[in-house]
DNA sequence: CTAACGTTTGTCCAATCGGTCAAAAAATTG
DNA sequence: CAATTTTTTGACCGATTGGACAAACGTTAG
């Protein structure tokens, strides 16, 4: 018997609330926070209501849960971004990256952008901490890069806003992107499509003069 | 009287609807649609909600006649993007219009942005219709300058998805955006940072070759 | 077997939801 | 003024919501 913070958990226990979590995330990013109910969750879950809320003991325990493993994953590409090899490959990289995390991670991807939609309540400190420490450190990173002319010379915040706005594009628009390009371009070939025109945006875009 | 469709509308109808839809912009744009509910609208409206309910008779119905207004100017911008001109004068306008709508119309943005994230269930049919239209006339208007030699040779499905994400996320991302730029550079000035660093990320990455 | 513990469920509850309705209050019309 | 129509509101309703709870079920250890 525990007390009222459980440490110890059984193998069981351990199961369910990844099968709890996974329902959670389908549910959670296709109908927003308010807009899911924890029956759907427990019936994606395959099990009653009252059993989930013996997992969890309220709903927002659940969304906290998956905000908190989603921006691990979600910041490790940014993170990867580092100052050895090639500048313009390096940014080749965490651009392709990133538009992998969109094509294999959609759910993730408008989860997130569902709770910024809304005015990140839940996850602005993290916003303000960790995100920005993060984000200022590899500023700097390009700024060196521009300074030693390997890339153009440009704003690195807003580039780095543009290469997060182009790629999750891909994820939390998807209904939109695949309605405009119809059912012969929208298929599984539009995230290859997508991948060559970023490229050529962004290398022809940031290289260097002379 | 009336039938069940009131046809005429007094001056009070106008101006009550008025004062609703701009309550429920307000509240739609930050709760998404099932996350809003009538009593909030109402209140923002300064009304009781069996008043509100008298001039809407279903909340969906507010939801509707907010989206068809929003299509209108949403769809603005592309639709002026036009042959006469030079090519990266008419696509550069374009991009700044884009901004400025994030700018001046975040809320709109925001709304739209909820209504895709959510798979747009009561937009799908204009998406695929109306939009897809659109995107299509105007990527020939693209390919004819891609052909003269007048833009880069890239995918104009994707460069006009480029546009769309990079501007409209300093509408939809806005807490993220400030909260990264942090107080200093979170001021009003970064949309003219963001306006500087996107005419050159896409005048250059798209400047023909030679 | 029994005792103890972890798991599951049916039932229930208070709060909130979208929406109705009758009747009062304003406004308009004659 | 009175008659009529439009506007506003308090009270109410059924459905859904997040969550509580005790009882039942299952499993394992002695």
């Amino acid at each position: 018997m525990e007390g009222s913070t459980p440490r110890t958990r059984t193998r069981i226990q351990q199961e369910k609330r990844e099968v709890i979590l996974e329902a959670a995330l389908e549910v959670f990013s296709t109908n927003g926070f308010r807009g899911s109910t924890i029956d759907q969750i427990a019936e994606a879950a395959g099990m009653s209501k009252p059993n989930l809320l013996y997992y969890f003991r309220r709903k927002e325990d659940i969304h906290e849960t998956l905000m908190h493993r989603l921006l691990d994953t979600w910041l490790a590409p940014l993170k990867e971004l580092d100052d050895i090899g090639d500048p313009m490959t390096e940014l080749r990289s965490y651009i392709r990256r990133k538009l992998e995390m969109a094509r294999d991670f959609p759910r993730e991807s408008r989860l997130f952008a569902n709770e910024i939609l809304q005015g990140a309540p839940r996850i602005m400190s993290m916003l303000e901490g960790e995100l920005k420490t993060l984000v200022d450190e590899k500023v700097e990173v390009i700024k060196g890069w521009m300074r030693a002319g390997k890339v153009a010379k440009a704003d690195p915040w807003h580039l780095i806003f543009a290469i997060w706005a182009t790629t999750q594009h891909y994820a939390d628009f998807d209904v939109q992107v695949r309605a405009v390009l119809g059912p012969d371009r929208g298929g599984e070939g539009r995230f290859e499509d997508a991948a060559r025109f970023l490229e050529q945006l962004f290398v022809e875009g940031l290289r260097p003069k002379t």
